[in-house]
Formats: C-alpha cells, sequence, structure tokens
DNA sequence: AATGTATTGTTAACGCTGTTAATATGTCAA
DNA sequence: TTGACATATTAACAGCGTTAACAATACATT
C-alpha cells in the first residue's frame, strides 16, 4: 500500500497528477492496472495514502527555540516546503478529506505550538484551520503555474493587460502584477507576518502576561 | 456562452461538480452534446467562466462605513457568502485560473478597502492573496463536507477517535474536533479577525522599513 | 515431497468521460 | 429559388476508473 503510494508519488513528480491514471501507474511498477485494486479499494484512498506520505515528510525536529512564534513560523515554513518539493503537493494533500495518522501527528504538533504561543485550545483549533487554509492556497496557486515562471509572468500580465488597462482600474496595474504576483517567497513570508500577528493578538486576548505587546 | 455557463451552474447546483458532464450539460439544454462545442472551446473556458459569473455575483454596493475595517469585513463575507450559495462554488472558482472581468473587478474593490485601512498597493496586493487564499480554503473545505452536517461530524470524528485516542495527542481530541472544526461561520470570523490584526500591522508598519521577516 | 489455500498476476470488457468528423437541418439574403 | 451560413445531429475515438473471470505462483500443513 504504502509501495504504492511512493510510486505514485515519483509518477506525480514527473508526469504531474493529471498523468498519474491507474494504467499508466502501472506501467510504472511493471504490472496490470487491475493489480492495483488488490492493494487499494480505489483511486480516491490511493490519492489519500498519497496525502499522507507527503505530510509525514514534514520535519518535526528543532522547533525548541526560546521564542514560540519562531517555532511555529518556522514549522509553517517547513510544510510549505514539503508541499512544494512535490509536484502538485498542495493540489494532493488538499483534496484529501481523510485524517490519517501522518496529517494528524502535523496538526497535534501544530496545535501544540500555537498553544505555546499563548492561544487556548479552542482558539488553537481555528488558527491552525486559518493556517493552513492559507498555506494550501498559496501553495496551490504556485503549484499551478507552468513550470518554468518567466513563461507565466510574461502570458499571463500580457492578457491581464488588455482589461487592466481600463481606467476604472486604479489600484492594480501589470507592473504591479508582474513584479509582486509571482513572487511567491515574498507573498509567503508577506502572508505569514499577517498570520503572526493575527495569533498574537488572538494570544494577548486570552489573559497571558508573558507575550511582549509593545 | 454565458448563457451556457448559467445553465451548467444551474445544473451544478442540482447534481454537483461531479455531476457537470457535457452530456448532462447538452441533456439539461435539450440538446445534443456537440453543440455546446459551437460556443465554447472545451470543459475549461466553460468552468472559467462559470467562475467569472459567480464573483460576478458578488455584491459591490454600499462599502462606505466610515470605518475601512468594516468595509473591507464586510467585503470578504459577501465574497465568502456568495461562493456558499453556488454548490461546489470554492471548486469552481479556486479552479480557475484564467483572470476574467468580474474577478479583476473584485480584486480592484478587494485593492481599494485595502488601500484605504492603509496599505500601500504593494502590501494591498499581498494582502489580497492572503485574504483569498484563506476564503477559498475556509469555503472549500465546508462545501466538501456531505449535505447534512450532523452525519458528518458522525462518521469523521469517530474514524478520528482512533487515532486520537493516543496519549501521543494532547492537544487534540474528538470533543475539541466535534465542537469547533464544524462551525465554520466561527471558523470564519476567526480567521477574519487574525487576518484583520495582520492588515492593521502591515498599515500600522508601512513606511517603516526594519520589518524583519526572517 | 505432495496437496490445498491464499495471494498475486493476467486478459477482456463495461460504462463513462471529453472531444472531433461527417453530415443533416434550418434560416435568411440575393 | 438558390445559395450561404449558422446550428443541429449521429457516430465514433481514445482514454478513464473499475470489475469479472481466470491463470500462475507462493506457502503452510499433512
Amino acid at each position: 500500500m504504502r509501495q504504492i503510494a511512493e510510486a505514485a508519488l515519483l509518477l506525480v513528480n514527473r508526469d504531474g497528477l493529471d498523468g498519474l491514471t491507474m494504467r499508466a501507474l502501472a506501467d510504472a511498477m511493471d504490472v496490470q492496472a487491475p493489480v492495483i485494486y488488490r492493494h487499494v479499494a480505489d483511486k480516491r484512498q490511493l490519492l489519500d495514502e498519497m496525502a499522507d506520505a507527503i505530510v509525514a515528510a514534514v520535519p518535526l525536529g528543532g522547533l525548541d527555540d526560546e521564542d514560540a512564534y519562531v517555532n511555529l513560523a518556522e514549522f509553517v515554513r517547513r510544510l510549505r516546503r514539503t508541499l512544494l518539493r512535490y509536484r502538485d503537493g498542495a493540489r494532493i494533500v488538499g483534496g484529501s478529506y481523510s485524517a490519517k495518522h501522518s496529517t494528524l501527528r502535523g496538526a497535534e504538533t501544530l496545535m501544540e505550538l500555537l498553544v505555546k504561543a499563548g492561544l487556548d485550545r479552542d482558539r488553537a483549533l481555528w488558527a491552525m484551520t486559518t493556517l493552513i487554509s492559507f498555506i494550501l492556497g498559496e501553495t496551490l496557486e504556485q503549484q499551478g503555474l507552468p513550470d518554468e515562471p518567466g513563461e507565466a509572468t510574461a502570458t499571463i500580465t500580457a492578457s491581464l493587460g488588455e482589461v487592466l488597462a481600463s481606467p476604472d482600474f486604479r489600484h492594480l496595474d501589470t507592473e504591479l502584477m508582474a513584479r509582486r504576483f509571482f513572487d511567491f517567497d515574498g507573498r509567503f513570508e508577506f502572508g505569514l507576518a499577517m498570520m503572526l500577528a493575527g495569533v498574537r493578538e488572538q494570544a494577548a486576548g486570552t489573559g497571558r502576561e508573558d507575550i511582549d505587546l509593545s
């Protein structure tokens, strides 16, 4: 089962998620397609296993800085980096609604970091879903683009230009889009800073006193 | 073209996005499948048009409160509510990478609200993508659940229970999940508050150069 | 060593999908 | 009436996930 998921992830890394068909996977494993159904109920289950395998690859070590927010930010970055290392990783993980072991272990770690950052468990759970929506959304958009970023920048901003040329658009223009929209690392760090500000505010509302609010 | 997209949205509201096939759509329009290809290049283009039609349904009026953050929050809520009104709305909008007119008009509005909230355009763009990732992610998860929420709560938390029973999980348990995870309105308002805190911090920091993201 | 059982493989096929080619039908201008 | 053009239809293709029916292999027990 896990071997099949690993083989599937390899295939996806080569051909993309749309290239993952049961027949292609069987081919890559030097076997006929129906054999897969001996170990996997259906494709959904296979994708769920792949999703959990990806999340299992997020490193959990370290994260013991004295500043809880440093650890929190580090873990969020690790999750993103892991998703980015797998082609279509965000689509695979985001498309899975099963909660297997590694996924829950990751969630537990994130909860722990949020509690250490000053949230009670109720708030930590909601902060977690907010963070995960953010991480998945940003990674999804980044991975949805063609392989070479330069190409995407050119094509997309060109087609945008026709619409944005209208004087109705006073805050959006192609120059801004080309310069900032495709800077995914920048976008992510900015969004992360926003989320951490939100966590800090919620932590302050909880009534802890060891958080510097200056 | 737009009529076809409207018919497709009606069909999706009845049968879900997975029930949207070219043949089923043709049936609903009392016509044979190939006719659709006279007006639409392929299914991707149809989905793009549907996505834009959904975003076009977001009301833009009002939003003139004296407090910029009230308007910002109101617009974000309207976007969510509109996505929720269409079955699988988040999947349709999130899966579309074309930027048609209504989508850009919505983005322009959001940019304007963020600038009024105190961000420069560079930061407003990144705050916008962060907000949209959050909205789409939360709505996607909500709409991905079965129709009757009670059923989902029971089934999912039950299967979670087996794993979460382990003493390794000190911050997650089924009681917490059942009580908070499926409260999507609560989740959204909490996340929104987090995001607004982030916007406020960024607005206060505008003009400063010492924002350390590392 | 021989036999029975469970596992792992194969081939063929079903119903469904998006999409295209070839062809017919209808609508309106000259 | 005749032509031209848009719109409809039927038939079919390749590919998808999946299942049924059957063959080969591995392995524990007698």
